[in-house]
DNA sequence: GTGATAACCTGCTCGC
DNA sequence: TGCGAGCAGGTTATCA
């Protein structure tokens, strides 16, 4: 499941083979997720950046057009990859939800098995059509994310802190996995409803550092995330909580608790991460 | 505005 | 071997 470490992984793979190609032409599955891609056609790749999980292609078309941006969000399943020599063939890849062919005979492919992805076009920075992107808290390493901001926006509501890291509000880029080893590491509960000062401070650190381990491992594959190259990421290698439910924690050896928080799958220690 | 819930989607696993 | 049920989960829509 592609979450931050993923979608930068993919970007940073991206980016030096899209930047100056220009978008000849655009083919999408036929679902309104997908349909905005042909929209791309015509423009020039200006940059590959990311904002939380989505990745944001700069678009600058003929000078009569407005800056554009191709925003993609791999959802659960999705992949992209850079095709050599294209051509112009058909599609033959049954999960292939768009392709964008490139000036230079090769192809940006977006394959999603699952089709929780989505595919938009939209006029630079106007994301009124993606609600959470709209919405994004700041990134990981923004200094507006710390922790009195954590603690000011969880003790605000009254929903549990995992579901809060999940909603991209507090912080942009947080999924199921990096969320239960923030909370594991920090020693908070998935549950808890109110942080202390400590905690908060505690949280907000692990959050960056379980995201920083996540960039620098290459993401992790569980089963279906694959880089830019098809290639798996290595920071399953490193998951101290996330899917060890019944296996004993690493600090104390009680055994993992797994359970479902707000419908997620949830991993804890009942131990070191008291309510 | 907030919170709760269902739906989307399909490969995989498990039990029968 | 084949079938059906249940599960995985990020985002969006809907309702209270």
């Amino acid at each position: 499941m592609p979450e931050l470490p993923e979608v930068e992984t993919v970007r940073r793979q991206l980016e030096p083979r899209l930047l100056g190609t220009v978008v000849t032409e655009g083919w999408s599955f036929p679902s309104p997720k997908f349909t905005d891609a042909p929209a791309a056609a015509g423009a020039r790749i200006t940059s590959v950046a990311r904002r939380g999980k989505y990745l944001l292609v700069g678009l600058h078309g003929p000078e009569d057009q407005q800056h554009r941006e191709l925003v993609v969000h791999l959802g659960m399943t999705g992949r992209l990859s850079v095709r050599a020599a294209a051509g112009s063939d058909l599609p033959d890849d049954a999960y292939l939800r768009a392709r964008w062919y490139l000036d230079d005979g090769r192809s940006l492919d977006f394959h999603d098995v699952r089709r929780f992805g989505r595919v938009a076009v939209v006029p630079a920075g106007e994301y009124t059509r993606l609600a959470t992107l709209a919405a994004l808290g700041p990134e990981p390493w923004d200094p507006a994310f710390d922790g009195p901001s954590l603690r000011a926006y969880v003790n605000a509501r009254r929903r549990y802190v995992k579901t809060l890291l999940l909603s991209q509000r507090p912080v942009a880029g947080v999924g199921n996995i990096y969320a239960d080893e923030a909370l594991w590491r920090a020693q908070v509960h998935p549950q808890s409803r109110r942080l202390t000062r400590a905690q908060a401070d505690r949280l907000a650190g692990t959050v960056r550092e379980v995201l920083t381990e996540g960039v620098a491992n290459g993401g992790t594959t569980l089963r279906d995330y694959r880089d830019a190259d098809g290639a798996e990421g290595a920071n399953q290698h490193h998951l101290d909580c996330y899917g060890r439910g019944g296996q004993p924690c690493h600090r104390c050896g009680t055994e993992l608790r797994a359970t479902v928080v707000d419908a997620r799958g949830t991993t804890y220690c009942p131990t070191c991460q008291r309510r």
